[in-house]
DNA sequence: ATTATTCTACCTATCGATAGGTAGACATTA
DNA sequence: TAATGTCTACCTATCGATAGGTAGAATAAT
């Protein structure tokens, strides 16, 4: 049992964790900056989270499920498939536009190959979470597991050249097409 | 002017250095692993490469000619639009099968809000090549850049999503999707 | 009810390893 | 000889991780 303020305290830690990995990734991380942005020392993170791929790991795997809770806020028994995909392309852009930074699962994606292997574990775990909430929300055959790839790979790819050129509106306007001119 | 066996050796850094960093990005790439892998010492690399931003940046620019001139490689002007667009996901399906390793591009840009401004620059260069050649080979209006964009993004998304899954065929599926469903 | 014990959530201090970077000696080549 | 390339031998800063300790809350035993 733990009490109230010692899961607030993790929560802060995990929050600034992940905001730190979302604009460097894993190696950006370090027990000395995330205790000194929460108020603390490193030892006390350690203490929490012993081992660097312990937050790592945490912090994904509450990422994944807050995602995945976000598409199924709603009555998503009654949407049509644009509505879904549409609500896919909101929880995006609004990754996005809430700190300005990538989705986790898309820069540690990028960089799998140097993860320790409880993290990418769990971010391999994470994107097959959402291929299959997509491919269930376009109809649910084979077909349309291929098409949730394409789909989660166009945003993906969107949200990191809307950072790179600096420009929100390549993942909305992403989005637009593929709702729109592709579907 | 530099002796044939700097140029050489130059190679020998970058090649090293590109590999590591499209493993695992940016901060996984060391001026002494990349020594030792080319058999000299973290001095001689800082000799050719003063700071870790100028290895950085050497690379990136060498990767995003490369990739440029090879889509222009054969007969560019006679090809149809499908052609052209299919040279492309050649040139992303080549460069994900040759090493098993991600688009450079696409890895720092994962990453660009924490890299060294000079980094960080020639990063977004290499986009504004990409988009402007992929544009041009739509036909070259404003609603071809944008389009342009939609390319881009699904390549690059198609190749995170191929590595973090481990199946190649995704990014292979994506570009034909691309050329036959979308175009 | 009070004492004794354990647990929680931190602390300070330090470890070995590694990071990027520099100065100057030495060797090689033109 | 002069310039170029590589070396040895360092530096400071920071990394993840560990050891050992402590105040206070919760729990158990008397």
């Amino acid at each position: 049992m733990v009490s109230k303020n010692t899961q607030s305290r993790i929560d802060e830690i995990l929050d600034v964790t992940e905001d730190h990995m979302r604009r460097g990734g894993f190696d950006a991380v370090s027990f000395r900056d995330i205790a000194s942005a929460v108020g603390i020392k490193s030892s006390s993170v350690h203490y929490h989270f012993p081992h660097k791929s312990d937050l790592g790991k945490a912090v994904i795997e509450r990422y994944a499920e807050e995602f995945i809770q976000a598409l199924n806020s709603g009555d998503v028994a009654e949407d049509t498939v644009q509505v879904k995909i549409q609500r896919l392309g909101n929880a995006y852009v609004g990754a996005l536009s809430d700190k300005g930074t990538i989705c986790l699962g898309c820069i540690l994606g990028a960089e799998l190959s140097s993860l320790p292997a409880d993290v990418s574990d769990a971010v391999q775990a994470f994107f097959d979470q959402l291929l299959a909430w997509t491919a269930a929300a376009l109809g649910g055959d084979k077909d349309h597991l291929e098409q949730a790839e394409f789909i989660i790979s166009s945003f993906q790819g969107a949200m990191v050249l809307s950072v790179t050129k600096k420009d929100p509106k390549i993942l909305s306007r992403c989005a637009d097409r593929l709702c729109n001119s592709y579907l």
